[in-house]
DNA sequence: TTTCTTTTTTGACTTAAGTCAATGCACAGG
DNA sequence: CCTGTGCATTGACTTAAGTCAAAAAAGAAA
C-alpha cells in the first residue's frame, strides 16, 4: 500500500527516503465501509486523505434537498474537503464512501507541519493544486458548454469506469442531470 | 504602485525586504489600453501579471462561438491564464483587457525560478491557488444551484461594482446568461 | 424464499431560459 | 457634427431539461 503512495509522491517531486518516511509515518491506515459518512456537512474537515482501494465522492445538499456531487475518488488517489480543511472551517460538503475502502488519512496539525518541515511536501501539495484548478476548471467549461447529453456521452467516452462502477443516481448528480433525464439519455 | 503589490504579497506571507525586492525585480511595467488582448486562444501564456488599475478578464469562444467569461480581474489582482501558464501549452482561454489598465508582468521563466530561489514565493503560490480554488467552487455551486436570477441578484449584491463598471453583454458571459435574458432579468 | 427498500424506467406535463428577429440607443472615430 | 458599429431592449416562439407520479426492476435484509 505504502509502495503505490510513494510512487505517486515521487511522479512530481524529487524526494529522499528519509523525508519521505517522514509523511508516511504521518498517515495512519482506516477501514471504511461502503455508504460511510467520512465527512458530514456543517463539519470541520480535519483529515487529508488517500484513498488506496475502493471509492468515495464529496458532494453537497442543496436548499432544495438535492444532492450535487463535485468530485469522485477511486483507487491511488489523495483527497480531502478542500475548502473546509484550508480554512479549518466547517463547510457544506460532505465525504462518503461509496464502496467498502482502505485509507491512509493525516491530521490538518501534522498536514501544515510538514508544509513547514519538508519543502517537498509543499511542492507536492503545490502541484496537487493545479491538478484541482485545471480539473475544476474543465468542470466549469463542460457545465457551460455542453448539453446534458454531451456531458453524458463525454463521460462514457473519457471515464468508462465511471459508468461501470457507479449507480445512475450517483452519476447523474455528478454531471448534474436529474435521474430521470439520465435515464433518457442512456436509452438513445 | 509596487507599495501596494507589496501589501498585497505581504499579506500572505512574512517575507524580507531583500527576498521582496527580488521578486519585485523581476516584474516589468506594461500599459494596455481598452480593448486590447494579452493573450489570444491557442497561444501559451508566458506571463503572470499584476493588474494595478484598470480591468481585464480571462474568457473562451465556445464551437458555436458564445463568448464564456471565467473570470474578471479589477484593480490590485494577480493573474494568469493558469491553465495554459502551468503547462506553457496553449489552451482555449483568451485574455483582455476591458479599461485602460496599468500592469506589472513576470515572465513564465522567471516565476519558476522564483520558485526555486526564493521559499517564499512558492508559499504564496500555494496560498493563491487555495484561493482560486474557493473561488471555482463558489462558481460551480452557484451555477448548478442557482437560477439565472438568483445569479445576477447575487452579483448585484456581493460585487456591485461588476455591474457598475461592466458592459451588460460582458456580464451576461460572465454569469452564463444569455443578453436578452439578462436584459429582461433587470426590469424584474 | 419472501419482504422491504432503493433504484431505474416510462409517461405526461411544465417551465426557465434560449433563439431569432427587429428596433432603438449610444458612444467612438472620422 | 455626423454616422456606423456594436450594445440593449422587447416581442414571439422554441426547446432542453426539470418535475411529478406511478410502475417495474434490482438489491439488501431477514
Amino acid at each position: 500500500m505504502i509502495e503505490q503512495f510513494k510512487s505517486l509522491i515521487k511522479d512530481d517531486v524529487d524526494i529522499s527516503e528519509e523525508n519521505f518516511d517522514k509523511i508516511a509515518a504521518c498517515f495512519k491506515p482506516e477501514k471504511a465501509k461502503r455508504n460511510t459518512i467520512l465527512l458530514a456537512q456543517g463539519e470541520v474537515c480535519k483529515k487529508f486523505y488517500y484513498l488506496h482501494s475502493g471509492c468515495a465522492r464529496t458532494f453537497y445538499i442543496t436548499r432544495e434537498g438535492q444532492e450535487k456531487t463535485r468530485k469522485i475518488m477511486f483507487d491511488n488517489f489523495l483527497f480531502t474537503a478542500l475548502v473546509s480543511f484550508i480554512a479549518q472551517e466547517p463547510h457544506v460538503e460532505f465525504i462518503d464512501v461509496l464502496e467498502d475502502s482502505e485509507l491512509l488519512s493525516m491530521s490538518h496539525t501534522d498536514f501544515v507541519r510538514l508544509l513547514d518541515e519538508i519543502p517537498e511536501w509543499g511542492i507536492f501539495y503545490r502541484k496537487l493544486l493545479e491538478k484541482t484548478f485545471i480539473f475544476q476548471n474543465k468542470k466549469i467549461e463542460d457545465l457551460v458548454t455542453l448539453s446534458a447529453k454531451e456531458r453524458y456521452d463525454k463521460l462514457m467516452k473519457e471515464n468508462p469506469h465511471y459508468i461501470q462502477r457507479l449507480s445512475n443516481r450517483v452519476i447523474s448528480t455528478y454531471l448534474d442531470i436529474s435521474q430521470e433525464t439520465l435515464s433518457r439519455l442512456k436509452s438513445k
